[in-house]
Formats: structure tokens, sequence, C-alpha cells
DNA sequence: AACGGATGCCTTGACATCCTAGGCATACCC
DNA sequence: GGGTATGCCTAGGATGTCAAGGCATCCGTT
């Protein structure tokens, strides 16, 4: 990922952000850069999230007690911050999951209306 | 629908208002307070519309050129204004919805991530 | 006739979230 | 040594939504 993005949309939507990083980082302990990369992988490429965004949130969800982070040496020598989950944070993935899914069926039955 | 508007988190993803609005509207002409009472209605009350929210986006959409307004006197007298979808509002609706099901589904492969 | 509630429109101000656009440092490969 | 990828971070601004009000009309009840 060169330094020169290319232009493109950002299309993310908004509210959740929150929800994506958690759950990668449920996935395996994990650092910022890769959680990048990792979300553009799983979603072949259709959510393009940016590092100003990703920082700023990875900030906001240790600050409320849903990420642990923690410096640790990568293989090569070079330092990263490893995140993981928290037990709150199960919680908080497992709620805003559900009211994701609660939304998203809603909104289907607006646009799936006829009348 | 009283002014006391008792707490309740407000539930709405960003992002998708301008849609739900669109595809409300398409259904037929329609006022705004109206609006409001149709999307909670066939959401089943799990989308909550402010008319704070509302009044702000029918006038961007209409701004925008997707929607045409136009007062009209009510049965009962009043006078109320009526909003219908335009034909670029309708390739906009279009075009929408297809983005939202895009993101939607990459959204739902990140989640079912297992690994 | 007076009042409250529902209908219908609107605005202002604050706030959160996200993007743009940068900056800095190290490791690796040619 | 230079370029690219990796890895962290910040400041500033745009945007969308909410909270909280205001105003006017109509209707039903008292």
């Amino acid at each position: 990922m060169p330094r020169h993005d290319e232009k493109r949309e950002a299309e993310l939507l908004q509210g959740t952000l929150d929800m994506l990083i958690l759950k990668v980082v449920a996935l395996r302990p994990i650092h910022g850069y890769a959680i990048l990369q990792r979300i553009q992988q799983i979603s072949q490429d259709a959510l393009q999230l940016r590092q100003g965004s990703l920082y700023p949130a990875l900030y906001r969800l240790e600050n409320k007690g849903w990420l642990d982070a923690e410096w640790r040496v990568q293989e090569g020598g070079r330092e990263a911050k490893l995140y993981k989950l928290t037990p709150a944070g199960k919680r908080q993935l497992a709620a805003e999951t559900a009211g994701w899914k609660r939304l998203c069926d809603a909104i289907s039955l607006v646009l799936a209306a006829t009348d």
C-alpha cells in the first residue's frame, strides 16, 4: 500500500467502524496497520478504511476498555502495538452486531416496501 | 406523536437517511411529516427518524434535484409541502440501493469471518 | 369559547465520526 | 543509497445527525 493513495470514493458506513475493528481484533491479537489490510482482504476490497480513521478509532476503543494494547517486537525486529479484545470488548462486539442486524433488517423492510 | 419525545437512543445508520427518504417518496408523493410516520410504520418502529434530521435532509435532496416540492391543500384544509421523486431522484435511489447492498454484503463477510 | 393534543413546517447549536493530507521512523530489496 | 512497504500518529475540516426549541392550524372535549 504505497503512500500515494489513488483517488477512490471512500466507502464505509458510519457507525460500523468500531464493530468491524472489534470483530477483526477478536479473530486474534493484531496490530493497527494489519487491521487495515485484514478488513480490505476479508471484504474483498469493498471496504476501504483509512489510517486517519483507524488510529483515532483504536484510541477510542482502548479508552473505553474494549481493547488492550501492548508494544511487541515483531519478527524482523520492528515494534508494533498489538491489540487484543477485552471481555468488555467481547460483550460490546456482541451488542453492536445485534444492533447492526436489527437495523439491517429494518432497512431491508423499507427498501422492500411496495406500498 | 406528542411533543414531549421520551428518551430513546436514536437509531439510524448514518448515510442511509437519504436512501430511506427517497424510497418512501418513491412509493407515492408524500409530505414531510408523513414520511416520519411511514418509515416508523414500515420498519415496525425499529427506525426512529427525527424532525431535526428530516427537514434538513429534504432540503438537501430537493436542492440536488432528486425531489420536487409543491404546496398542496390537504383534506381538512391545511397546507402541506408535497414531495415527489424526480427522474434523477429515481436514478439516485437505484444507485444508493446498490451501494447499500454492496456494503451490507461486505460487512456481513467480515462479521462472518472465522480466521 | 377555551384549551390541549395532534398535525405540519422550520431553525439553531452542538457533537461525533470520518476523511484529507500531511509527518516521522525503521526494515528490506535492488 | 534510494525506493518501497511497514508501522505509528496528528491537525483540520466537512458532513450528517441529534437535541431542543419555535410557530401556526385543526379538531375534539369540555
